[in-house]
DNA sequence: TAGATTGTTAATCGATTAACAATC
DNA sequence: TAGATTGTTAATCGATTAACAATC
């Protein structure tokens, strides 16, 4: 899966959510759907969605739109669901105990392969049939098993040492939970939810609820 | 706290950002601070901040910058942090609880009202000092106290019909961590957070690794 | 006053939408 | 074949960056 052209952002950021919709309509069984009738269900424009497609392949067929299982499909395969990454868990409290029952990802494929922390009162537990190891531990870990990404899930004073020592022990992508902006060097993947960015935001929008935004 | 110009959704989710390396200067005690130092920290044009800042004023001074304390409160202001929004947590599940136990909200001065779940084996355990109470009861509940916010925990099949309800008892704002859009009326405030998506985004980076992506 | 740095306008860049020829 | 709908180019819109006059 070489990518030649450059795909943007926004585009990328709106794949899995066609492929939300898609699987919905696979579900309750429709076989083909237009551009049209997609936009409608997703509230986008119907340019954008056949632009956004046209990025990756021609998809569909004119007179017919696209077929809802193939284009799922494709797009499964351009972001990876079911490539089976597989993840460690950095932070035992309770967002990384949170993440290590989340099951949405075992469903689209992510493995949870091991959860750490420093606090002697959770190494040993046992969370979604794993035992807590502590996080001293963890270069041997990797050492052993192939992991794609580490979600981090400490506080935002230990997060910069912590995932540094990660890179060296070869981790090539964070999922970050803590309220910090990761500084790696720039082949390092982060992805970033900032929970609390997210929740003032709908702050904003419910001081200033005259105004729509999006 | 009335705006009259229309501020860009893309300059509001930066806010948070901005709130957040403010309040880092101001804890190394950082008095002032200029957009092109700040440029260089947060990896944005200086353009862009000055360009951000002055939608809402005229918050720094010709030839000194930005007084970090002053700007820092001002950026407070218009995201309503310490504007004591109350909030309940609609599903006691993992993430349910970790929300409950986030201590993040507290400190920008968001209220933990009360949780609520169907699951009978989760009603009447204690969370975060709070019993958690049937979903059934929600109704008396938000009769007897003014809530802002309604975080909502639970899968995706059940989340339209529990926010709908929510909406006709007096719900006004959703942080919405379902994977499902909610389609409510337009005057109701959702802000989502889809985990799988964002995890499908960095699955995207891992994949295509060689081409960088934002 | 001179230097620094903002606030703001103008220019550029990127993303979205419109339009339509190609084609199933 | 005729109707439908894509793929793609062109036009528009919005967001970012550059430039500089205003001013502390």
């Amino acid at each position: 899966m070489a990518l030649n052209k450059k795909i943007s952002p926004a585009v990328i950021r709106r794949l899995p959510r066609y492929f939300r919709y898609l699987t919905d309509l696979l579900i309750i069984n429709v076989t083909r759907i237009s551009s049209s009738k997609l936009s409608e269900k997703m509230e986008i424009t119907a340019s954008q969605i056949r632009q956004d497609l046209n990025c990756f392949g021609g998809f569909g067929q004119q007179g017919y739109g696209y077929n809802v299982k193939f284009l799922r499909k494709q797009i499964a395969n351009i972001l990876g669901v079911h490539s089976h990454f597989k993840f460690v868990i950095i932070g035992a409290g309770n967002l990384g105990q949170a993440l290590a029952n989340y099951s949405n990802f075992q469903k689209i494929g992510f493995k949870f392969a091991g959860i750490f922390d420093k606090n002697l009162d959770l190494v040993g537990t046992t969370i979604n049939n794993k035992k807590v190891m502590h996080i001293d531990t963890i270069g041997d870990f990797l050492a052993y098993n192939k992991i794609d990404i580490a979600m981090i899930c400490i506080p935002a004073n230990q997060a910069t040492i912590v995932t540094e020592n990660l890179v060296t022990l070869g981790i090539k992508a964070f999922w970050n939970f803590s309220p910090t902006d990761l500084k790696l060097s720039n082949n390092i993947i982060v992805e970033n939810v900032h929970l609390v960015d997210s929740l003032m935001v709908l702050g904003y929008k419910l001081l200033h609820k005259s105004i729509p935004v999006l």
